[in-house]
DNA sequence: TACCTAATGTGAGCGGCGTTCACATGGTAC
DNA sequence: GTACCATGTGAACGCCGCTCACATTAGGTA
């Protein structure tokens, strides 16, 4: 016999929460991320969703935390283990592309300082500059890693924003191709 | 006679509000800018600044054009024509200490796509790209512009926000130094 | 099996927010 | 001097983050 009425203890708040906030970023945009639609979605009441997260920014903190993570898969898919500028310059192109097709995530990833929650999500934002170091030791043996990954993160970082944020044409994909891999040549050709 | 009571009318809330939007970004950072407090502060019913700004995000518009002149005004500042590389890097520096002096109003002209007041905003945006061009005219005159000035811009944006979220450090003004130049002259060097 | 406790969800309520609207005020043009 | 129009007021709506006393239930213990 279905049970009409939904059981009092939701089973798995924590996680369902995250779900509907990234739901809730796809669907309005940062604006429309607030505790109270995220308990709504999950099926319960306002209060609720504070027995697992102290307060919103740490609800943030969490989705942001899974944004890394899909960022880091998305850029290991895009090319798994580049070893020349050109292999370089598609995982470059795959971090604008994460950052265009879901700018409320990537907003939210990047909104604050993450003072708190230092764990979960600096962590996860370790992950990614791991894979960074680690395609710079591989392509430029030679060369200062720390220099040249902060230098490659900031080239790709700055394009994914100043596209998100309307600076730089973003509505025909093959422009945006073009202009990141002729960054990353600038930057990396001859070295 | 000293008139106990304000004047009914304010006199110029339209740029009261602009400044006392500046103040509140200044002391109590993003989140600290509401309509209200703006109101507030302004002395004036919350209802007033309506007046004025079709909504929240259209002061938000104006205090982001605000920002975008004193940032333009600050690059100058820090080199009024520079010819090499190293006034460059200068430049560049300028912009990266801008974003982390007044990390709040650079989020906040950095927040959103400017569809709208793209009069305003976009014009002031455009103050900021020219001077960009006419720097590389100036240090690389056989370059091709848009693509050279895209990438100076990409790095110098990148730099800054991965200050402002912690990404890099940030409290060591000469680290900060050190990483701008280290960062400009592996994009420009030999060309 | 029966209880007890700690974890989890509820519902009401606080003050703040953005926004709207009918109304008050007063400078300006005729 | 009067009529008009820009500007400011105050109350109100619904949404928000957050808190707290209370209700419910899962799971360990006797």
């Amino acid at each position: 016999m279905p049970q009409a009425t939904s059981p009092y203890h939701h089973g798995d708040l924590r996680v369902a929460c995250v779900h509907a906030a990234l739901e809730l970023l796809e669907e309005g945009g940062t604006a429309a991320l607030s505790l109270r639609a995220v308990a709504r979605r999950a099926g319960v009441a306002p209060s609720a969703p504070y027995r697992h997260y102290a307060d919103r920014d740490a609800l943030v903190s969490a989705v942001a935390a899974v944004g890394y993570r899909q960022l880091a898969d998305y850029l290991t898919a895009a090319h798994a283990e580049p070893s020349s500028v050109d292999d370089l310059a598609a995982v470059a192109l795959a971090y604008v592309r994460f950052a265009i097709e879901r700018p409320a995530l990537f907003r939210v990833m990047f909104s604050e300082p993450c003072d708190r929650d230092s764990g979960n999500r600096v962590a996860a934002t370790n992950i990614i500059s791991a894979y960074l170091d680690s395609i710079v030791r591989r392509c430029f043996p030679g060369a200062d890693v720390a220099a040249l990954s902060t230098a490659l993160w900031a080239v790709v970082h700055g394009l994914a924003f100043l596209h998100l944020d309307g600076k730089l044409e973003a509505s025909r994909p093959s422009a945006v191709a073009d202009r990141v891999h002729a960054a990353v040549h600038a930057l990396l050709d001859g070295r």
